[in-house]
DNA sequence: TGCATGAATGAAAGCGCTTACATTTTACCG
DNA sequence: CGGTAAAATGTAAGCGCTTTCATTCATGCA
């Protein structure tokens, strides 16, 4: 027993219950393989030597941490911090804890923050998207640790997301039926992106199928002021009726500015929105958006990581996108459809 | 050379650099104890090799994770977010991960929480607020984990915080300068929640300082729907023109239900919030609210944590709050104070 | 009662790294 | 140049756990 300064060890434990330090180490992690009665002794020493198996001896053995890496652009957006949020609920408690790290949009940074997740041990990784250098899945291949995408369909990896382009496409379908016939669109920077990216497809590929065209699109940097920005400059063109945004933030923006312009929405524009996050409620008035079940899939992803972590096959999962009307659009003025 | 299936290890740069693992080690951990020379053979046959130190081994050899936890009540709150996201950032990069979990506002989970954290070798933890079973802290102590406490201030624990009830009181005497008499409060639930009990109680004494108290208080559910139904019910009472909310998501619950109510904010009545998160902004009227410097918190409390952790003193601070004067304030209805 | 069978337990070999201590090399000075 | 101190490097002993394999024990059946 050593009951110096340090702490107690499996050898202490199994002293004191008179077992072999490999029956203690069965009691913790496989309780069934022993006997009800020794496992009885080794609890009863576990307690009295308030004993807690050593995180670094116990990884570098079992060649497991439990430990599962999420790498998210940043958790200021509500967004990810949803998804993460629900992600790490939905992990096997006690089993599995979450290492989060945030990338700030920044591919050089991700890179680095999935070595570091790595190095630490993730048994698994989360990842946002798919849009990445390649050769960081030949590595993670090669370093044989399973990670899951999300947020968007993941080609051929495994994932657990929805379909940003068709979500998209159904939002302008719908303006489109409103009669609008002169839009636009504020996106966010499809560089390195996927999920602007393909909200910004799905909208042109409606408008297409329309045989129509945007009358302006300008992407920018996640925020209220640059979508309020682009909404004063797109509305310098006095035709437009609608402005599809790439998100909710930025649709909350260019209400704003819509208010500081003097126009009515939806009387005098339609601003439409992307994600239904909290704040699509709390505008003035509320945002039609398209609802993206963020917990669902924070749950759906940590369900398909687990079970790749354990081996098991796992299955990739799309969710279904949602149109939610609410009071930021309305008919374009002199068109008689729906209200 | 272990060249078959498995990683390589220190064994292996060892030999192909041609020199001992010790100096192997060296290079990679204190890169200025070894000749230049031999650093650039050792880093070129680490390259070669693709080789990453095993995590569990250095953990076990070193004692050190390089990982802290960070317990908060729920990462759908905008202001945890931003803190952890804040505090994640200013973790010296590649030196230390941040291991994320959520309790749910529930003790007991968040008991566990900070078990789990410290059985996978959490260096040091992140924790909101100070109220908390004092087992946790002696429990803490014996385990010789550092923490840090933040949002609040953390009596005789260390802490990078900020003083709820002072930011509170100056909220409620700009509102009674404005000449409001017939106040109502909407709190957070104050149960196990030091953060809501000292606005509340910072909102009493201002109140008791001029001789007043409030007509109602509710204490709420965090979420707009709950904040909307308190504020119907305290405006039951036709004599209240200010309504203080504990939070801005509680504030805009007030405000929905206002405009629900056919009541114009603030010329009917004055609706404050506190913490200045993103939807303060996004409301109708702007919210006046109380600024958190959530972002500078969280760099400090992660500044504070790695001294700490590094056996520093490291000192505790307790950051300034400060009023944001925007629409949802004026002066009562025939009272000739400030606009 | 004896023996085959499977369950429970024990002995001990690593897992891959860090680090105290020993040894060698280098640098500097008289 | 020899001698010494300091810097660089090597040796090897763990760190605390899991796990394979061997051993012991209990059980059921002939």
């Amino acid at each position: 027993m050593t009951e110096k300064t340090s702490h107690a060890t499996v050898d202490d434990v199994a002293a004191l219950a008179g077992v072999s330090t490999a029956t203690v180490s069965r009691c913790l992690n496989a309780p069934d393989r022993v006997t009800a009665a020794t496992r009885e002794k080794v609890m009863t020493a576990v307690r009295a030597l308030n004993y807690t198996p050593n995180f670094g001896a116990k990884a570098l053995a079992s060649k497991r941490t439990g430990i599962i890496g999420a790498v998210v652009p940043t958790l200021e957006n509500a967004v990810f911090a949803h998804g993460v949020d629900a992600f790490e609920r939905a992990l096997a408690p006690g089993k599995f804890a979450l290492l989060v790290a945030s990338s700030g949009y920044e591919a050089g940074r991700e890179k680095r923050q999935i070595e570091a997740l790595v190095a630490r041990g993730a048994d698994g990784l989360l990842l946002v998207g798919f849009d990445r250098d390649p050769a960081i899945y030949d590595w993670l291949a090669l370093r044989k640790v399973p990670y899951v995408l999300a947020w968007s369909s993941g080609e051929s990896h495994p994932y657990a997301g929805f379909d940003n382009l068709s979500g998209m496409a159904a939002m302008v379908g719908m303006v489109l039926e409103l009669g609008h016939r002169n839009i636009a669109m504020i996106s966010g920077i499809t560089s390195g992106n996927d999920r602007a990216r393909d909200r910004l497809e799905g909208a042109r590929s409606a408008m297409a199928q329309a045989g129509l065209s945007f009358c302006g699109v300008r992407e920018v940097a996640y925020g209220l002021e640059s979508a309020a920005g682009a909404f004063s400059a797109l509305m310098a063109d006095r035709r437009v009726t609608a402005v599809i945004c790439g998100n909710d933030v930025l649709a909350a923006g260019a209400l704003r500015a819509a208010h500081g312009m003097g126009l009515r929405v939806p009387e005098d524009v339609t601003i439409t929105g992307f994600d239904d996050i909290d704040i699509a409620e709390i505008t003035w008035p509320q945002l039609t958006t398209v609802r993206v079940p963020h917990s669902r899939m924070g749950e759906e992803a940590a369900r398909l990581l687990q079970d790749l972590i354990a081996g098991r096959p796992g299955e990739s999962v799309l969710l279904a996108t949602e149109l939610v009307r609410r009071g930021s659009h309305a008919a374009v003025a002199g068109a008689g459809i729906l209200p």
